[in-house]
Order: structure tokens, then sequence, then C-alpha cells
DNA sequence: CGAATTTCAGCGTGACTGAGATTC
DNA sequence: CGAATCTCAGTCACGCTGAAATTC
């Protein structure tokens, strides 16, 4: 077992309290701090969900990329790109994928470069059982309305932009 | 370097959109991602601020716990129970922080299962001068006014509430 | 005795650096 | 040739499990 789950209290609010006797304002300290809480919840459900699958959320989201796209096949750095993580890290996951029989790599005949990942078709009904699993249980995201969803990506997302995570409408690079 | 850090779309809002057209409703699933996105940006930038003072945000965090209490001291149980960490993960960060002369452990004597980790004077002066640190960088929290930021921490509590994070008031258990 | 606290060994995951091989 | 793409080796941090040691 963990440590008890529970105290009397919310720790994130505890600390708030504490921190502006000792240093001041502590809203930006709340919301770091809640962040990476709500990532840790949210990740380990996940990942439980998918232990069934023996998946993880990140080998999830690259089956769904592949899913989404035209051959169900992708160039490796084109993965990287698109989920945001390092070049080493695809490969490590497009390995594990491989061994399980999900995807197939094979050099891109266009561009001997590049190495394509390819989802089987045991890779697509998997990704197809596990986004039921997920969605039925809403993708472990409980406790907010619609409305509050759309509320809460809006603010994300606003950060994102500020902190270059995307192109802004009309940016010039 | 990196992949590319810059795509000519967000891609969280691409994902979200392919999403709908394959699965359906998809707020939650872009919810998630940005969690798990906003998450990696926020780490990335504190852990880089930080690591002049050759320490990361969560041993970082244990510092700050233990200048908030009384005697500048904690067993090593109770510093898992506030961060929400495991108790294996704290004997690692006490020792690393430890090496670093930045804390010190010693047997509780009232309690000799226990071992407390005190801040030494060290540790002090690094807490303090760190905390300015992210302070004044805003702890890497760009782009959203105070009001935003209440509002982010209020949906981002509403959900650890759902999620059984801590009690509601009145909840008996 | 059972329960609590800490530690250790070990596994899995993932991020990263730096270096190489191959191809364009 | 330089640049792009992928891979490999190795490091590090972290979370967890399971088991042991100690103390209450």
């Amino acid at each position: 077992m963990t440590t008890d789950p529970r105290l009397p209290f919310d720790p994130i609010d505890r600390a708030g309290t504490l921190w502006e006797s000792h240093f001041g304002e502590s809203s930006q300290m709340k919301v770091i701090t809640s962040v990476m809480r709500v990532q840790q919840l949210l990740l380990a459900e996940l990942d439980q969900r998918l232990k069934p699958f023996d998946i993880t959320f990140a080998r999830y989201e690259v089956l769904v990329l592949l899913t989404f796209s035209k051959r169900k096949s992708l160039p490796l750095s084109k993965i990287g790109e698109r989920l945001m993580v390092h070049p080493t890290s695809v490969t490590n996951a497009i390995q594990r994928l491989e061994a399980q029989g999900l995807v197939q790599r094979l050099t891109d005949p266009e561009d001997g470069r590049r190495t394509l990942a390819t989802l089987t078709p045991e890779g697509r009904r998997l990704t197809k059982k596990a986004t039921k699993v997920l969605m039925d249980a809403d993708f472990a995201l409980t406790g907010l309305s619609p409305d509050e969803e759309v509320a809460l990506y809006g603010l994300l997302r606003q950060f994102r932009a500020s902190a270059g995570d995307f192109p802004y409408d009309g940016e010039v690079t």
C-alpha cells in the first residue's frame, strides 16, 4: 500500500496557507502543485485501465496517432513531433509496441533514412478496445460538467499558448 | 536537439478534431492530453530554474515542506503523506538531500521507528534563494490573469475532490 | 503478538546526452 | 559535402512491489 491516501484536509490548500504566511502570494504555487497532482492521479488511473492491454498511456497515444493517419502508418520523426516527445523515446516506444506485435516497422521506400511504424491488424483491434474502455471511464476525468471541461481546456491552452507550445494565429516565424 | 519544437498548428486541437471524426466527443481527451502536456512544460521549466541549485522540483518541495514545519524537521512518513508520494520515494529524496548537505537525518528520540529529516542551515539558505528565483519567474506560470489562475485552481481542485484526493467538507469516514 | 516506519533490492518507464550509421 | 533520420549505449530520476529490520 501507498501512504495513507487520506488526510483530514486538502494538503494543497494547507500548503497554500502556509506559503502565504511565509512567502506571500500563493495562487501560482497552488496551480503548479495542482497540475502536478492531477497529472499524477490521471496517469495512474489511465495506466491502470490500460494494464489489461499491457500498454501504458504513452504507448496508447502512439497507437491512436497511427489510427488517425491515412495509411495507419507514420515515420517515427512525425510521431515524435506530434506527441511532443524525444526521438529516442519514440524509438523506445515503437520497439516495445513492435515486440508486442501491435506495430510493424519498415524502412520508408521513398526515403531510406526514415522508418515507418505501421499498425498491425492486432494493433487496430487493441486500439479500438482500449479506446472503448477509456471512453467508458470518461478518461478518468470525473467531477466536471461539460462546460467546465471546456473551460479547463481553455485555461490550459492559454498557458500553452503563452509558453510557446504552438504558434499564435498570425504569428510569423 | 529535440524534435522541432514548432508545428504550424496546435497538435492537441488537431488531435481533438481527428478524435471527433473517429471516436466522437473529444473534450475529455483534450483535457487529459493538455494536463499531461502542461505538466511536462511546467516541470521542465521549473527544473531548469532549479538546476543551478542542483535540485529537482520534487526535492524543492521537500525543502519547502520542512521550512514550514515548526522545528524545520519532520518524520519521513509525514513528508510522504503531505506531498502525496510513495514512502520509498521519500527515502530516496531525503538520501539525496542529505548527500548534498541540505538536510540531516536522525532517529526520532520519541519513537525509534521514525527518522526525522531536519533542514541544515545551508538547506535553509538554499530554499530561500531557490524560492526567490521561482517566484521571480512566476513559477513558470505565464499567460493567465490572477482571476484565471484562481479559476484554474478551482477546476483542478474540483476534479481532485471527485477523485477522492481529500475529504469533502462533512464527509464521514 | 500485530502494526507502523523505514530501508533495500530490483523492475519498469521515460527523458536525456552523445555518438554513430545511413541516406538524402 | 552538410543535413536529416534513426539507433544505440549509457545515465539519471522516479514510482512501484516485495521483503526485511526495527521499534512501538
